[in-house]
DNA sequence: GAAACGTGGGT
DNA sequence: TACCCAAGTTT
C-alpha cells in the first residue's frame, strides 16, 4: 500500500498515453509491442507496429512467415536479432504451446528475445501478474526517489534495483503500476531536466533534496565505439545488381548488403582495386568504374562506419559471384538491407541513374 | 560478465 | 560536435 505507488498511478491516470498496445489484452500483441520497444522510441516504433499487427494479427500468421518477410518489416528499425528472435519465438509458440501465447512467467521468459524485462512487462500488462518491470525508466526514478549512488551496470546495481522494484510493485494492481512508473520515468521523471517542480513525488525524492537530480542514475563504464572502413562494391550486370546477405558474427545480421572489402583506413578506388581481395575477386576480369560516392559517416552505437560506394558496370559476372544474389534493380525492394544502403540508393535515386 | 548489437532524437 | 539516451537481450 505504497503511497509512491499510489501517487504513481494517480499521475499515471492523468498523463498517461493512450497507446494502441495498451487497448489490449492480447499477450501476442504485448509482446509485440515490447520487443519493437526495446532501446527504441515510441515515436520510432509506433509505425512499426501498426504494420506487424496488420500483417501479422496474430501469433500464428507470424510463425507462418519467411524470415526474410519478417526483416523486410523490421528495416531501419535497428538491433536486427530482434526480428530474428520475434520471428524464432513465434514458433516456439506455435511448437510449444500449440500456437497459444503461454501466460506462465518461465514460459514465457523462455522465448527467444525475451528477457526479464519483457518476461515481467508481458505477464503483468497481460495477465496482470505481479512482475515488477525494470527498464531504463524504472532505474532513473528509483535512482532519484532513494537517492541510490549504485551502478546501474553492473551486476550489483541490477540485482538491488530489481529487488528495490519488486519491493515498490503495487501487487493489487501490476499492470497499471508498471505501466505507470514507466511513462512517469519517460514524461516527468526524464533523463535530462525533469520536470521537479510540478513533480507528484517531490515530497518523497530523496535526490531533490539533496540536489543530486542530475547525478542519478549513476553509471559504471563507457564501451568504446571503434572506426571501420567499409569500401562497397556496387556490381551491376544484365540489369541486376550483387547482393551478399550479412555473416552470423557481424552487424546486421541477415540482412542484405552489397559486397565490401574492409579496410584499416580510407583507400580510394586505385588503392582498393591494387588490394588482394580486389585482385582475387575481379583478377583480369573487366569492369568500367561508373562512380564513386563516399557516404558521410554512419554512427553506430558501437562502431563509426566510413563507407565509399564504387559503382562497377561489368559485361561478366566474377566467380565470386556464386556466393551472391543477383537482383533484378525493380525487385531490389523486396531484401531488407540496412539504413545505410538505403540512403546510398536515396543519393543514386532509387534504381538506375 | 563485458561487449556486441542500429537508429534517430535531444542537448 | 560530441555525447547521451531509448519499454534490453544475447553471447
Amino acid at each position: 500500500m505504497s503511497e509512491i505507488a499510489d501517487k504513481l498511478i494517480d499521475w499515471y491516470g492523468v498523463n498517461g498515453r493512450d497507446l494502441p498496445w495498451r487497448r489490449t489484452r492480447d499477450p501476442y500483441r504485448i509482446w509485440l509491442s515490447e520487443v519493437i520497444l526495446q532501446q527504441t522510441r515510441i515515436a520510432q516504433g509506433m509505425d512499426y507496429y501498426l504494420r506487424f499487427v496488420a500483417r501479422f494479427p496474430d501469433v500464428g500468421a507470424l510463425a507462418a512467415a519467411d524470415e526474410d518477410e519478417v526483416l523486410k518489416l523490421w528495416q531501419g528499425l535497428g538491433y536486427y536479432s530482434r526480428a530474428r528472435n520475434l520471428h524464432a519465438a513465434a514458433r516456439q509458440v506455435v511448437e510449444r504451446y500449440g500456437g497459444r501465447f503461454p501466460a506462465a512467467y518461465a514460459d514465457v521468459r523462455s522465448l527467444k528475445g525475451v528477457g526479464d524485462y519483457t518476461a515481467a512487462a508481458v505477464c503483468s500488462i497481460a495477465y496482470d501478474a505481479p512482475c515488477a518491470v525494470v527498464d531504463g525508466n524504472v532505474y532513473r526514478v528509483l535512482s532519484r526517489l532513494f537517492d541510490l549512488d549504485l551502478a546501474i551496470d553492473t551486476a550489483e546495481g541490477r540485482k538491488a534495483f530489481a529487488a528495490l522494484a519488486d519491493e515498490q510493485l503495487d501487487r493489487r494492481r501490476p499492470a497499471r503500476y508498471n505501466q505507470a512508473i514507466m511513462d512517469f520515468g519517460a514524461l516527468q521523471c526524464t533523463p535530462a531536466n525533469p520536470s521537479c517542480n510540478d513533480c507528484p513525488l517531490r515530497d518523497e525524492c530523496l535526490s531533490l533534496a539533496a540536489g543530486t537530480v542530475a547525478e542519478r542514475p549513476v553509471k559504471a563504464g563507457r564501451t568504446r565505439i571503434r572506426p571501420r572502413y567499409l569500401n562497397y562494391l556496387h556490381l551491376e550486370c544484365g540489369g541486376r545488381i550483387a547482393l551478399r546477405r550479412r555473416p552470423e558474427g557481424d552487424i546486421w545480421q541477415g540482412l542484405y548488403d552489397l559486397p565490401a572489402i574492409e579496410s584499416d583506413r580510407p583507400l580510394d578506388f586505385t588503392e582498393l582495386a591494387a588490394a588482394p581481395p580486389f585482385r582475387d575477386m575481379f583478377g583480369t576480369l573487366p569492369y568500367r568504374l561508373v562512380r564513386t560516392i563516399r557516404m558521410p559517416k554512419h554512427q553506430l552505437s558501437h562502431q563509426t562506419l566510413h563507407a565509399a560506394y564504387h559503382r562497377l558496370a561489368l559485361d561478366a559476372w566474377p566467380s565470386a559471384a556464386g556466393g551472391w544474389t543477383l537482383v533484378p534493380y525493380e525487385q531490389l525492394e523486396d531484401y531488407a538491407i540496412p539504413r545505410l544502403l538505403d540512403r546510398y540508393f536515396e543519393r543514386i535515386g532509387n534504381s538506375d541513374s
